[in-house]
Order: structure tokens, then sequence, then C-alpha cells
DNA sequence: CATCGCTGTTGAAAATACTGAACACTGTCG
DNA sequence: CGACAGTGTTCAGTATTTTCAACAGCGATG
């Protein structure tokens, strides 16, 4: 990982050269060039301050450290995706080839006034989802979201939840699961 | 933020002591004790080698941050997403305060003419994503495929792939992998 | 009680990071 | 061309962190 290399990219996405990020940052412009050519590792309360200027949080700028390490039918048609929907909420699972499947991504159509039950679904893993049309009211635990257009949620499945459209559009969702439970 | 208080519960919820820590990693029982009681702001590089002992990512170390200050977030507005994009490909994560996350949801936005590299991405697990704006190419080993809105994909991800958009207009993607890769 | 093995803390010395003031380079303006 | 305002780099001195070794406290064992 190149703490120096990371730092000046994201310096020059900005716009920013080194002293006037230090000034921002309450800094002196060759702590700034030292730490771009890595001949010194700061501090982190340096390294706080340096990205109190930018903005960004400690964990953002680590974070994309990871992305640094960036047969089977492998593309399915809109039109032929699985459809596994029970009810009246439509959903179509992506890959229905791929067989043990590590992964559930399921595109899903909830109309108006459609839910996924009145008891909550609870099962192992982890869930994620972004919204891409319409609002829907999401419930896990105690807890009641309701969720616009591209917003998303995380959150572990054991969790008791619920999903459910009482507006008067059809709301669309993609979602992940893993493990798979389909 | 108090470096020393989480490092210290971490230390203890894996029943380290300060020595036993400080011997995996690599430094002194010292260096840990004046770090946990926040009577030296430690750099980046001993920092991530008291982590190594745990052993504990940079990210995921800074993450808890987050996870502490709202009980474990659930629902993440459309603006509040993580970008965690290098180049021109615009990669949101979503549930970023989510540690040790097993899956990794993107909302991807490739302008036109932008592509995520022209060396092939390879790596563990798999992956599956859903095209709801645009067009996009999708290269998996020898194959090429355009994907059109709505079209989906699912494949290993130790098959060398890349997405390129070659349109006029702007693709956007919602994928998923597991294990995480962010 | 004494001794061992462990705990975490503390001081002086060594290593490292940060500052402040130079330097060399670029491009622009008069 | 000369002066200027900007860029990033470098170096000596200062401030901070890290080590090494000693210290004090705690519980178990002989």
């Amino acid at each position: 990982m190149d703490v120096g290399v990371r730092l000046q990219s994201i310096r020059k996405t900005k716009g920013l050269s080194q002293r006037e990020l230090a000034k921002r940052a309450g800094v002196t412009n060759s702590t700034i060039s030292m730490i771009e050519k890595n001949s010194v590792s700061p501090s982190i309360s340096s390294l706080k301050k340096v990205l109190s200027g930018i903005p960004m949080s400690l964990v953002d700028f680590f974070a994309l450290d990871m992305q640094a390490q960036s047969r089977t039918q492998v593309v399915y048609k809109a039109d032929e995706l699985m459809d596994i929907g029970g009810g009246s909420v439509a959903m179509k699972l992506i890959g229905k080839a791929f067989a043990n499947r590590a992964l559930s991504m399921l595109d899903e159509t909830y109309p108006p006034h459609s839910d996924t039950g009145a008891e909550m679904l609870s099962h192992e893993g982890e869930e994620a989802g972004v919204v891409i049309e319409g609002q829907l009211e999401l419930t896990v635990g105690e807890q009641v979201f309701v969720l616009e257009c591209g917003d998303s949620y995380y959150f572990p499945s054991n969790q008791p939840h619920r999903f459910r459209n009482p507006y008067e559009v059809p709301a669309r969702l993609i979602s992940a699961t893993t493990p798979a439970n389909f």
C-alpha cells in the first residue's frame, strides 16, 4: 500500500497544490511533499490533519486501498431472468445457470401496495440493495426506513426484516444476498 | 475519535496482552502502552505494524468509528455512499459502515468511453450485476458481450474480466461480489 | 514469605517525523 | 529579457515517537 501515491492522486483530483492543501490542513508544504514521496510515514494525527484539508476521513482514505487489488453462461438478457417471485412481488434471479452460487442477486419489482409478508424474514448471511425506481419501506428489527430512489441498505440477514411498497407507484430494487438462498 | 481506546478494546477482545501483541506486531510493549494511553499519535507505519499482529486492516480499524457512531447503520442515502472510484469510473460502495462485510455491492457509473482498464481484472470469488442505465461492454475470458439496459451477468471472478463503455451515453451498473473485495 | 511469571507503566537515549527557510523550476505578464 | 507568482524539493534544526531497560503491582506456586 502506498500512502504517498494515494494522497497525491487525491490531492490532484481535488485540484489542490501542496501548499494550498497544507494551508487548509494547518501543516507545512514540506510535510505534504515528504509524505507524497514516501520519505516519511506520517503520524495518524498529521495524516488526519492533512485529510481534513481535503476533506476526507481516514476510513475513506484507507478504503481506497482495496480497490488497488481490482462454460457457463455469463450474460443474461433482461427477459431471460428466472422469475422466482411467489406472491405479488416479482423477483428475478440473476445467473440462473450458475450452480452452487455464493451470491443471490435479484432484480425485484414491488407493485403498489405489495409486501414480502407480515411475518418478518430472517436467515443466515448478509444482504444489501439499492432502490433504482420508486420508493420502498424497509423494516429491520424495530426500525422502519423509507428508501428513496438511489438509497441503499446493508444489514445482517438474521435481523428480522421486511420490504413493503405502500405507495402508488411500482418500486424496483436490486438486491444481493450471501450466502445464496436460492 | 480515540485511537488508544479503540486499540485497547480490540486487543482485549482478542485476549492479548500488550507484550503479546507487541511481539506479534514486531514493536515493543511500551509503544503499545503509549498508544493506548494516547500519549502519542502513532505513525501510519507503526499503527499498521501493530494492527498486523491482531490482525486487522487500517480500513477496518478506522471503520469501527462509523459503526460505533451509528450503531450499525442500515440505510444509506444516495449521497452518502462512499465513492471508491479510482479512475474515470465512479464506484459507490453500499454499506460502508459495515465492517468485515461478506459482500461488496457497488453502484457504478461509467461515463462515455470509460473503462476498468486495459489489463483484465481477476480475483477470488463470484460476481454478478445488472445494467440499469445505458449499455456496457463486458469481456470475460475470450468472450465479449454487450449488455443492454436490464441485462445481467454472473461469473466466477477468477476469470479475467473487464468493463468498458464505448458508447456516447453514461452507463450505470449495480454489481455485487462475494467475498467482499472492498 | 520468596520467587516466578505475568501484567502495564515510565524514564533516558535513539530514531523518526515535522517545521521553516532556502532552492530550482515553470509559465505569465509587462 | 526581467520580475513575479506559482509549482515541488531539500536540508538543518526542532519536536515527536520508539526503543531499551528498569520499575511496581498482581496472582500462583513452591
